[in-house]
DNA sequence: TGAGTTTACTTAAACGTTTAAGTTAACTAT
DNA sequence: ATAGTTAACTTAAACGTTTAAGTAAACTCA
């Protein structure tokens, strides 16, 4: 048979079956290597011939409806398109790949309705777990996550009122040091640029820089600059505006608390032709190109990407072959790479 | 029936079928507003509210195994890492989710290996279709999805040997059109650094350069510098050191054919203490943060990439109803914006 | 020799859906 | 009263696999 325009009928098992002249459940056991079930050479090659001549594929949604497996692990980020969350799905790409996994990436803006959506999506695509940095207001979601008994780990980010595996980085201590690292050079009027969020890593990051001010005795009113996450630019505009036109008490430094508050922040001292480090000192936190690019090289805090998609596929692996693994909470260090956008002040 | 430990049952159908008291067909009409086939206003009401107790979630395995679609679309790109295609896939996710796909994203590393099975990976998985920036050496197996009549648009780049649908940008005119500028500005010992490829887009980005030197009658002899793309830091290194050595003809102004080009010479550029555009000018492609942070704005060419990856999702889904829509190759227009870093030369 | 074992298969049910075809009761029209 | 129609369902096959259970021939050994 064979249909003018239509689409080419996809090769079955049946049909290698057929051609070699043997059952269809023969053709299963050659072709997934099951030699525990005695079968001879000559069906064996048979097979094989069979299916490499009729250029054989499988069918894993009809694999995965038997099996009850997909190898498919589902990955939601805030947004794929932001460096940090593209270099750590590229390395969990891989990773997955390593193990047989298939990675399916959903970007949720920090939404909790398109959160919901993406988590519906992947427990409808019967994912077999799920790699998750959280969004405010989503514990309801994630615990339904645990009730269906639906293997997650969280990265980035996680929530008070859920327990679940995560993977962290020491967001408080590291915004210390990089709080201490500023005042060991001499800085003293040092501004946060932050998020306006409920998220409890970057409270940490903000708690870290509050904390160590306070214990050096150094003023922390004014000191924070929350920033709306829908309107970075604007309110950088106009709150690095408000802060240099202050005459008196302008910022020595600023500790950005993200790439993306960090870039923008950057343009925003370009415009207003503020050198760094000499008018200004910068700490930025993770990475982007742009650190290296900068006039000065940027101080930054360095994220162990690999190391965390790494952890975090396995963590997950080992959830799904064994779903009674007890919840593990993992703390990775992060790093500050020392630019020149910090260094002594020159006084 | 209860297991301690044990994988929560999933509710089916079947289940929601037994509680309504209604067979499992009259379930699956309810569920999928199949309306021609008259269903009383009272079974709606009780198949309605069986599902939402039960908490039922369609399996969506199951239904692409009967219904021979997944909704799934696959995308294959060089590197998610990589902005210019975290931006692109980003887009596509969403103009994709739109219309009730799913994304699955792969990374082929301009492997043909890996290339062809991520192909494979695709294929076995039951995508509807396929979006793909294809790799060198990969035409037979691009031949291969016409033959399985497997739907897929080309982006970026394009193979010569194989008739698909495709979507490119005018790389030769943008190119001829940063050449004119640059030679407009006053600069005449212009060096492209460009990839060692057959990649057709990159040499009709290397020939809209050539072309114009020779028409404008400047010297071409060694202007191009060709780097190993699995090399690239190394091979910039040693050869922009070559270049600004020559004591006989320094360049004045420099041409990268792509963002990850541009961030590693600029990176360099900065080492060697070169002002751009004073010592040298600057013209890049593709986006970048870094951009917009160097020392002076780089002019570069930006891709119309909402519009690239609107157009790809649309036609691949005219593709999947339709799988007689004819062949179709849209070229777009890309945009030089020019900064400072190619700014007029002043003698 | 014949009961038991081993080898090399095949049969058939199941996974969770969709949907064409079948069924039955109620209604309509003569 | 009866044939025909319609409304509201249900039955069962199918999608392409996996795999437990069944079968039949060949071999083993007392």
């Amino acid at each position: 048979m064979h249909f003018e325009n239509d689409i080419v009928k996809r090769i079955s098992i049946k049909d290698v079956a057929l051609k070699a002249g043997v059952s269809i459940a023969s053709v299963s056991y050659v072709l997934n290597n099951k030699i525990d079930s005695r079968i001879s050479k000559d069906t064996i090659e048979k097979v094989k011939k069979a299916a490499e001549e009729l250029n054989y594929r499988p069918n894993n949604v009809a694999k995965s409806l038997k099996t009850q497996r997909t190898h498919i692990i589902g990955l939601i980020v805030a947004d794929i398109a932001n460096p940090y969350f593209s270099q750590i799905a590229r390395i969990i790409e891989d990773e997955a790949n390593k193990i047989g996994y298939t990675l399916l990436i959903g970007s949720s803006d920090e939404n909790a309705e398109k959160f919901e959506s993406l988590i519906n999506m992947f427990c409808d695509r019967q994912a077999d777990g799920l790699i998750i940095a959280p969004v405010e207001n989503t514990a309801i979601h994630l615990q339904k996550l645990e009730k269906q008994k639906m293997p997650f780990v969280l990265i980035d980010r996680f929530l008070d009122n859920i327990d679940a595996s995560s993977i962290q980085i020491n967001n408080y201590e590291i915004s210390q040091k990089v709080t201490e690292h500023l005042i060991a050079n001499g800085y003293k009027n040092i501004v946060l640029v932050a998020y306006k969020t409920a998220l409890k890593h970057l409270l940490q990051r903000n708690l870290g820089f509050v904390d160590t001010l306070e214990r050096e005795k150094l003023k922390h009113q004014n000191a924070v600059l929350n920033i709306d996450k829908d309107a970075i630019d604007d309110d950088i505009n106009l709150g690095l505006d408000h802060l240099f036109q202050s005459k008196t008490q302008q910022p020595d430094a600023i500790f950005f608390t993200s790439n993306k508050l960090a870039v923008s922040g950057l343009k925003k001292l370009v415009q207003l032709s503020l050198n760094v480090p000499t008018d200004v000192a910068v700490v930025a936190f993770d990475e982007a190109e742009a650190y290296e690019l900068f006039t000065t090289p940027i101080t930054f805090v360095k994220q162990p990407l690999a190391l965390i998609g790494r952890t975090a596929v396995q963590m997950l692996n080992t959830k799904i072959s064994d779903r009674l693994t007890p919840i593990e909470h993992i703390v990775l260090e992060a790093e500050l790479r020392i630019g020149q956008s910090s260094k002594l002040k020159s006084t």
